[in-house]
DNA sequence: TTGTAGGCGTTATCAA
DNA sequence: TTGATAACGCCTACAA
């Protein structure tokens, strides 16, 4: 059997009063038997049991957040990065980060979420991935349970966010694209019920008129967030009866894919097509050639909205409730090639 | 106030018990009864309290992994797919999944590893990434903690795992290469501690001496598993008197930074430089050109992991402690180029 | 087939 | 400054 806090007391002749509250750092404890119980439980190897403690004081010391994995082959770096900064700001509030996986408005999704938040397993959530209507946006809201997100929905309620303006910065890396000459500029988006995706498409759409372009929708098209997405999505614009000058792509991994279908309809990237990303994954600035994308600090913005989760389930009132972050455009050889 | 099991009971006019089986599905209680229950229960909205469960259990229903984050931007694909299996399949046996993230080695993993198992806040672990003298292997077999790995270190203990034969595949990816003729071929690897490297190493060499070529110390070094750490390795190795004609990658990240630098050098990869890479993560069928790689099934393998490990928490005899998965070797482009 | 009651390991209230 | 004791919400032997 595992060690408890009688165990601990016994030893020391004391009570488990005692050594609950020196071990918790009250200060109606004599120094001294602090000391000592400090040194016995580090010695005989204690750790209180979580789950008495949780459910003594009704916080499971924990947040939790789901990855939006529609596919078994989910393998964008993105998350990766996500998750490594959500685990790392966890650790430093001394939570744990409760991770699941379930594609995005499924069945198992909301089974996951209703699941943790009745179950008190988490006592917050961390949504990112936002559609414009967010049921769960909707529904942690309504229920009153803390949560923070990356972007932000359309929903009419308030709830502490950190964004990136996808808009205004889609915008600028579309400018790039325009100021180089090009004046047809195709888009590759996602499926419209994403909120990255109303931003980043209504900035490209901003700096086309601020260009005096037209709106062409021939050239606006749908992939799916991976590589092969933005593949089929520019093979089938590059077949086009008058095709694109330069492509902007609604993420890197759907560029990629561009930059394969470039090559195979023999473009030179940079001089014949123009090819950019948005979100500036490491590791994008080693593709053939090296993608110009929107750079975001993804492992920041993570601490970030963990660093307002804990405060709010902290019950602390945050100062910034809708944190604004500022990438930077990277201008690589796949818009400037030599 | 959150709802408890007392509220149905009370609402039922039943005892707590009746309602506690009545919903764990036990046989002694009438089916009438039961319908009534879970009925009554799902309008509540009605779920166990977790910590109060885990108390009387004695079980965390959960397993942990601690992500080997050895930088702030740690936007590996390969963990993303892994972390999205092992979430679904530990869903699939109603557990939950802590994600922690550490670097490997370090005080903040080793507390990390502490905490979870001296509080009981998990069940078992799921450890990659192996080190061949692996602490953590260590650790957890003399605590007798359930631990499932991916990879197996060269510690003397026995323990569950999957694994992929990293020495024999990395001979046919290198024996592809020399069987194109090639007979300076490189290899970019890893720290050497770890267990990955060992294996891909011993492969390469096993690979040489079956053709008979030699092998050159020069023509080995060392990434860091990051599309950085293969670009500055391949920058030396290309800027060697005698330089390589092909290059074997430890894993597709560095086999990225590869390509990029063969290009800097104006190689012609797939022609003048053959580049391969191991892992076979999706996305990287579009770098330029193709990689070829060493395709193994990531995502089937974390389920793999988290089955054993939940049948081993579930105390039953595992029939396969050794899983073998065997990959395929995934020829492209970056070395049989047109 | 259903109910009573004890206890899992903590924390927190109150008294000493 | 310390200790006895009552919950927290659930599961389960045992009794009815």
């Amino acid at each position: 059997m595992n060690i408890t806090i009688r165990d601990v007391a016994k030893k020391l002749n004391l009570s488990i009063t005692t050594v609950s509250r020196a071990l918790d750092g009250y200060s109606d404890v004599a120094e001294e038997t602090r000391q000592r119980v400090i040194e016995t439980a580090r010695q005989m190897g204690y750790a209180p049991n979580q789950a008495a403690r949780q459910l003594r004081r009704k916080r499971a010391d924990s947040i939790g957040y789901i990855l939006p994995a529609d596919r078994p082959r989910f393998s964008d770096p993105f998350f990766a990065e996500f998750v490594a900064g959500l685990g790392d700001e966890a650790a430093a509030h001394g939570l744990d980060l409760l991770v699941s996986s379930a594609p995005p408005n499924s069945q198992a999704e909301q089974r996951a979420y209703e699941r943790w938040i009745q179950s008190r397993k988490v006592d917050g959530m961390v949504l990112n991935r936002l559609h414009l209507q967010d049921w769960r946006v909707q529904y942690l809201s309504e229920v009153g349970f803390p949560f923070v997100t990356l972007e932000r929905s359309q929903d009419a309620c308030d709830y502490p966010s950190v964004e990136v303006d996808g808009r205004r910065w889609f915008k600028v890396l579309v400018d790039h694209l325009a100021e180089l000459g090009h004046r047809r500029v195709a888009y590759i988006g996602a499926g419209a019920e994403l909120k990255i995706q109303a931003d980043r498409l209504a900035g490209y759409q901003d700096s086309l008129q601020s260009h005096d372009l037209p709106y062409d929708a021939v050239l606006v098209t749908e992939g799916d967030l991976t590589s092969d997405g933005g593949f089929y999505a520019a093979k089938r614009l590059l077949a086009l009866p008058q095709p694109p000058t330069a492509i902007a792509c609604v993420d890197d991994m759907t560029a990629l894919g561009v930059l394969h279908a470039a090559r195979e309809h023999g473009r030179v990237v940079g001089k014949d097509l123009l090819v950019a990303g948005f979100d500036g994954m490491a590791g994008f600035e080693h593709t053939q050639p090296p993608l110009t994308t929107i750079n975001q600090p993804v492992y920041q913005m993570a601490r970030k909205l963990v660093q307002m989760l804990a405060a709010q389930i902290a019950g602390q009132v945050l100062v910034e409730r809708h944190v604004q972050i500022e990438p930077v455009l990277e201008i690589r050889q796949s818009t400037v090639g030599k």
